[in-house]
RNA sequence: GCGGCGGUGGCGGAACGGUAGACGCGGGGCCCUCAAAAGGCCUUGCCCGAGAGGGCGUGUGGGUUCGACUCCCACCCGCCGCACCA
């Protein structure tokens, strides 16, 4: 026998070849009539289902790392398992290629973002095809190219018109490093900046938002309709921050001003002492001016504005604050509350205004101890009534007014926010902690935000038809707090397209994110000229079917994604409220339990793998390593034991195509009705089973698992089968096995069945075969296990309980003793209870 | 503090309420070889025992059950997200 030996870099070279000659994995859109619908059984009957399979698109970015490798092995996997049950599969690759990383290497290098993109991209689907994913290429496209962001700008546009993106004065976070501002979302725990580490300052500026406000209870109850991770769902839920409360207006009669309060606890506002506003409050300096308190408010406030989120967010440092010199009046009892600023309270969240209970509330108690405030109790629990303070849980109202008290606290609620409401002193209220999403970027490498400021007519959109607005070319992309696209001046200049006269362009550019929030859409009909999209090819393949990316994109991405959609939605431009229907958040890929950086040198690089071992080797180990939504460690080991067990695979295979003689797909041998053969074919069909099962819930693990169990088999029987039924078990191994090891199964099931394993259908597991006609009967005394014997699978339960109580060891237990009950569970065991 | 997810051999990890530790790594022994690499075979939770077998074992303590890694209650530890959110 020739001697075998299993070359990767052979084999995945040779298939590649074959996939991208015939473009294996490209799909046609039926709405452009060219019909590869490649519906396999049953002609005449309905068309094959759509499944749209995608990643989450890589930000190209030197090369690709082992993060990308896990996201697109477990992407591919499925691809492959869609198409071999017979779906028309939509697998496509792009680019997310502007941003700040790729300009700040320009401003490092002097290369330009768009030369540098170009190469990390040629890198990115170099290896993309040398790991033989299957991607449908002729839909590839990068963010940065005009035709992509052309409908980028037509999009925000959209959202202009329909007055879902604004321009307003606010306070911000400006990342002094990156010259930038900041969405809340890239500002991390501490105050810094997500790209840079640098500490994050707030400057009121002029910026543009999108109005994800609006959708915050549809981003929230839409949440229901997806089949996402439930933590993922949680995630969402906590941001957007729902609670329910009601507005209350505390009037400052000497100004004759109302202001409203949030609060969830209405029931508390007969122990409401004093009130106090955030440092940011518009109205702050006003209140104080002419008191005797101004000086020390106006140099308050300025200390807390220039104070980090990190100084400021911190709970446990002591409360500060100044009076205002000014009261309001508590609209349930007419009492005058002193006003009081202080950074415990901030303006983003609610009216930035609050009433203070301290006797309820554990911050307000802490600033009325440090105040001299006084605290009054208007809630105790009935056995407790002495309850310490400050005291937040429910209780029955006390010292508040007849109506209310010793009414449960929870009921009371209600029954305060009516009586607000019919005074015309307040009304129940829903807040959210979710803020409106800040869009433009003062940096040069985004999507140009497509408005003029003319100097007659004011803010005046782009027209349409004149999109693109390119990125113009420029040399200097130092930020120096303007967009470094301001020194354009040629490109600034331009002519109001409503009365002919001179404007100016904006020249902020747009947050990534918003190019992300739409990509998915673009797939569907990638090269259209003419439109975003045309509406037929998204109800073709939308919604996402299956996405599948980090979890470090649960918040940012995944929220502004959805928002989109809805938007788009209300625009009648999609007919969908969900973009993802199903999301699957893959583990962290690490190195002796460390996150892999270039700083701890632990970097495991996907192309030294796949160039040594091979991309089938590399692709197998990382879902075999556990399961894929968990964090993974790397093992050079453990990828060595995997490597070891594809080249079994297909060593064991070519030595039988060869023993074989000619290739065929039969299915077995025809006498593999009994002995070894028998166990063998058993075995395949158990495994197709299990792996069927396993794919279904994304357990590649014990998917991957079961093929080795059934190649140990067949190795174990080689010699003891007709070799025909060794080609089965084997090609059924392949088979298997292609969706996570393409290369190498699909040259052992050529080299066995001379067919082409991705043309055939999933193969399906033949039920007779999965039963048994006896199995070990597992005999427990006591529910521990005293013996096992033989019984057959259609024996009667009082068969079994008298097997197990002949069974030797089972004697030696029960010995004498009596047996009060006999459990039977046929298949299983029987479990003898004796006294 | 709130929410989510975890805790199983030396390691990564398997186990519809029914044989705990599949599969792989690592370890030990052997075969092949002049030798090595590669490959193959056997073995491998811990303790007692020559063996048959027995005892102990899934973070801790209780509970439900004929039977619990799995379900319930209380707690400990770790990771992730949010957090002065009114």
């Amino acid at each position: 026998m020739a001697e075998h030996r299993y070359n990767p870099q052979e084999i995945e070279a040779r298939w590649q070849e074959v996939w991208a000659r015939e473009r294996t994995w490209e799909v046609a859109n039926e709405s452009a009539g060219d019909g590869r619908g490649e519906a396999r059984e049953g002609e005449e009957g309905p068309p094959a289902p759509k499944s749209y399979v995608l990643e989450m698109l890589p930000y190209p970015s030197g090369e690709p790392h082992i993060g990308h490798l896990k996201t697109y092995s477990v992407g591919d996997a499925i691809a492959h398992f869609h198409r071999r049950l017979g779906r028309r599969v939509l697998h496509p690759m792009g680019y997310d290629s502007f941003g700040l990383p790729a300009e700040n290497h320009a401003i490092r290098t002097g290369v330009h973002p768009r030369v540098s993109i170009a190469e990390s991209i040629e890198s990115f689907r170099r290896q993309f095809h040398s790991w033989g994913i299957s991607i449908d290429w002729s839909r590839e496209f990068a963010t940065s190219e005009p035709s992509y962001y052309r409908w980028t700008q037509w999009i925000f546009l959209e959202l202009f018109r329909a007055g879902l993106a604004y321009r307003k004065e606010a306070a911000v976070k400006w990342c002094p490093k990156d010259q930038t501002v900041l969405a809340n979302e890239q500002v991390d725990a501490e105050g810094r900046c997500e790209r840079c580490g640098a500490l994050v300052e707030v400057r009121q500026l002029e910026q543009w938002f999108l109005r994800i406000t609006d959708y915050a209870e549809r981003l929230l109850s839409d949440l229901d309709l997806i089949e996402w991770p439930e933590h993922v769902k949680t995630m969402q839920r906590n941001w957007i921050g729902r609670s329910e409360g009601a507005e209350v207006y505390f009037r400052c009669e000497e100004l004759g001003i109302d202001y409203p309060v949030f609060t969830t606890r209405p029931d508390t506002l007969f122990g409401a002492t004093f009130f106090v506003m955030a440092p940011e409050h518009p109205d702050v300096l006003r209140l104080a001016q002419g008191t005797e308190h101004e000086q020390e408010v106006r140099e308050y406030v300025n200390r807390a504005l220039n104070e980090t989120n990190e100084e400021r967010g911190n709970a446990e440092k002591p409360k500060t604050g100044v009076p205002l010199g000014r009261t309001v009046t508590n609209p349930v009892n007419g009492e005058q509350l002193p006003m009081y600023v202080a950074d415990y309270v901030l303006m983003e969240y609610g009216t930035g205004a609050i009433m203070a209970v301290p006797a309820h509330d554990e911050r307000d108690y802490a600033f009325a101890r440090a105040f001299g405030l006084p605290i009054r109790r208007v809630i105790a629990p009935p056995d407790d009534p002495e309850v310490e303070l400050p005291y937040t849980g429910d209780g029955v109202i006390v010292g508040s007014h007849p109506d209310f008290d010793g009414m449960p606290n929870r009921e009371a609620i209600g029954a305060i926010v009516e009586w607000l409401d019919r005074e015309g002193k307040g009304h129940a209220s829903v807040n959210y902690r979710l803020r409106d999403w800040l869009i433009s970027r003062q940096r040069y490498w985004g999507t140009p935000i497509p408005i003029l400021y003319c100097e007659s007519c004011g803010m005046v959109p782009v027209p349409v038809e004149q999109l693109p607005v390119e990125l113009p070319d420029i040399d200097d992309y130092q930020p120096k707090g303007r967009s470094p696209l301001a020194a354009a001046e040629d490109w600034v200049m331009t002519t109001c397209p409503q009365c002919g006269g001179q404007a100016r362009r904006e020249t902020d550019t747009m947050d990534t994110f918003v190019d992300s929030s739409w990509y998915y859409l673009r797939y569907c009909d990638a090269r259209n000229e003419h439109a975003a999209w045309d509406p037929a090819a998204l109800r073709e393949w939308m919604p996402v079917d299956q996405y599948i990316g980090g979890v470090e994109h649960a918040i940012l991405h995944l929220m502004y994604a959805r928002f989109f959609t809805k938007a788009l939605a209300d625009l009648g431009h999609v007919s969908f409220q969900e973009p993802f229907q199903a999301l699957f958040t893959q583990g962290m890929v690490t190195k002796d339990g460390a996150k892999m950086s270039k700083s701890r040198g632990n970097v495991i690089s996907p192309a030294s793998i796949v160039e040594r071992l091979g991309a089938d080797t590399a692709r197998s180990y990382i879902l075999f390593v556990g399961p894929p939504d968990q964090d993974a460690d790397w093992s050079d080991e453990g990828v060595e034991g995997v490597h070891r067990f594809l080249s079994r695979l297909w060593r064991l295979a070519a030595d039988t195509a060869e023993r074989a003689g000619s290739p065929t797909a039969e299915p077995a041998a025809a006498g593999a009705g009994e002995g070894a053969d028998l166990e063998l074919l058993r075995k395949a069909h158990w495994a197709i089973d299990k792996v069927s099962a396993d794919l279904r819930r994304f357990a590649f693990n014990t998917a991957i698992a079961a093929v080795m169990e059934l190649l140990n088999e067949g190795s174990r029987l080689r010699d003891s089968v007709d070799v025909r039924t060794l080609r089965f078990a084997l090609a059924t191994a392949a088979s298997l096995l292609f969706p996570f090891a393409p290369h190498v199964s699909a040259d052992a099931y050529d080299l066995l069945t001379g067919e082409r394993v991705w043309e055939q259908p999933w193969p399906e597991a033949d039920e007779t075969l999965l039963e048994r006609d006896s199995y070990e009967l597992v005999c427990q005394v006591n529910g521990k296990v005293r013996d096992r014997v033989q019984a057959s699978a259609d024996a009667s339960p009082q068969a079994l309980k008298d097997l197990c109580r002949a069974a030797p060891n089972v004697r030696a237990h029960v010995d004498g003793r009596e047996i009060v009950r006999e459990v039977v569970v046929p298949g299983k065991l029987v479990n003898l209870v004796v006294r």
